[in-house]
DNA sequence: CTCCTGTGCTACAATAAATGTAGCAAGACG
DNA sequence: CGTCTTGCTACATTTATTGTAGCACAGGAG
């Protein structure tokens, strides 16, 4: 088991040798699956099994992986009882990517013309 | 389903089937190198072998493939003698990222305590 | 207690994606 | 011509992801 409590020993997020934060974001959403895991959070906690089937049935490999990199990186939380839900910073981060719905609509509309 | 020109032409973004345009757009972005090549455009046009110095040398075979997804997806575009910059559209969903710099710095503060 | 069920999580082989190195054709400039 | 730089590709190696199966643990019935 890869116990590891404090963030980011083993394999530091890329990018975060460059000193900018950003890059470091950016990569660690760049990853697979984590901009959705994310987004199907905004409305509640979810159990892994829910979350795995609301990720159109993503490996539980990958899923777990996000989850402990998402968990290192302190925007989720396991809540017992409750499944996985956002922290307060995860929540923060999640409010970015609110008015993504809206373009994603315009941008779909303006594709298929 | 309307006809849809050049876009989506073999390989449909994952989540598109879904009808949900927001989970398309969610695997788009979540594509290695994807959110980083729109970053670093955000300050004009660059040549593909200058995104390839500024995305940390990224492997011109995942370069050329994300350009051509980002093109297809009409978010950014080949300015002949200028490289690539973002369309219109492109501007418009990187706007969208701009809180992102702010929550990255306190992120990494937070993450550091 | 035993038998369910659901949770978080892991092993492992197969497949898909990314990397690293090299190189091409085309255009601009001398 | 020769020498740049551009966008782009081939190909073998390495890494990431998938798919299937399963584990240990924790409730709730029965």
């Amino acid at each position: 088991m890869p116990k590891q409590a404090p963030a980011m020993k083993k394999r530091a997020v890329r990018g975060s040798r460059t000193g900018r934060p950003v890059m470091a974001l950016l990569d660690l959403l760049g990853r697979r699956w984590t901009l959705r895991i994310l987004w199907e959070l905004r409305e509640g906690p979810l159990t892994s099994r829910a979350l795995r089937t609301a990720c159109d049935e993503a490996s539980p490999t990958v899923m777990q992986t996000r989850l402990s990199e998402l968990r290192e990186a302190g925007l989720i939380e396991l809540l017992p009882g409750d499944g996985y839900g956002l922290t307060g910073l995860g929540q923060e981060l999640n409010e970015t990517f609110l008015p993504l719905h809206r373009f994603a609509e315009r941008w779909s509309r303006q594709m298929q013309d």
